[in-house]
DNA sequence: ATGGCTATATGTTATAGA
């Protein structure tokens, strides 16, 4: 089972590069973030047509999460649970029904900027929030896949120029050990995990240039419980699609598992 | 980067991203 996860930062503008790279990668699951688009208002059909199963957690003008499958998804759960008064759509699960049932979890972490100020505390409440649930997902001892657009640079091997990065929410200390809380609860990064090297990314901001100096981060992560990592077989990441004509500023990132 | 680009809707300017 290959399950992708990549933000394509707006469906109506991705309305071509999308389905052209499902066509080539062929991935069963794909996890989408930066929808930037309300439920209704989702192209479904276009991935309908090409066999695969749409759930869609949108909301008007930015944000939005969504799930496409070839195989069945089941107990769909919209909204990441702790906080009813959180109306950011940031966080879809499903379970996906192979030879082994996989539970999904699709998520769009808040970029926290500027730092500090209620935005860098909606990150950290919202990342306390997300181990709670991920505990929770462990209790089930299922194999479990969070995947998305984490919005954290783990380490400073995984920035191009990480003294750039310093203030920023993405790299703050509280960050990258909220992100720490969260694996060290029993996940495997799966990127890190079969590619250690330094100099792996995952986005390439659209100003001056940063594709062309591959000045990119890697902020794009799949964490996966136990049960899941004793399934993985491979990874990649679809680096050359930030290379073509309208290309999102993330690039798709991708596991095998034996399910 | 005091944000040099991109996307969306709030639409000929503002908001958000990272």
């Amino acid at each position: 089972m290959k399950i992708a996860t990549f933000n394509i930062n707006g469906i109506k503008a991705r309305i071509e590069a999308l389905p052209a790279w499902l066509e080539e990668a062929a991935p069963d699951v794909v996890l989408l973030q930066e929808i930037k688009s309300v439920d209704e208002g989702f192209p479904r059909e276009i991935f309908e047509e090409r066999g695969y199963n749409v759930e869609t957690h949108g909301q008007k003008g930015f944000n939005g999460v969504a799930i496409l499958s070839k195989l069945p998804l089941e107990d769909v759960m919209r909204g990441l649970p702790g906080d009813d008064a959180d109306e950011q759509a940031r966080w879809i699960e499903a379970t996906v029904v192979g030879a082994t049932a996989v539970r999904l979890c699709g998520l769009y972490l808040p970029n926290g900027n500027p730092a500090p100020g209620p935005k860098y505390d909606y990150k950290l409440s919202w990342m306390a929030r997300m181990k709670a649930r991920a505990g929770a997902l462990l209790e089930s001892e299922m194999p479990v896949v969070m995947a998305g657009d984490y919005n954290v640079i783990p380490q400073a091997e995984d920035a191009a120029r990480p003294e750039v990065w310093r203030e920023d929410a993405l790299f703050l200390p509280d960050s990258r050990a909220a992100f720490r809380r969260i694996l060290n609860l029993g996940f495997t990064e799966a990127i890190r995990a079969t590619d250690p090297r330094p100099g792996v990314y995952t986005f390439w901001d659209y100003q001056a240039g940063a594709w062309e100096k591959n000045n990119g981060i890697r902020i794009d992560h799949l964490l996966l419980s136990p049960q899941a990592a004793d399934l993985l077989t491979g990874t990649g990441i679809d680096k050359g699609v930030r290379g073509r004509d309208k290309p999102s500023d993330h690039v798709p990132v991708w596991i095998e598992l034996a399910a």
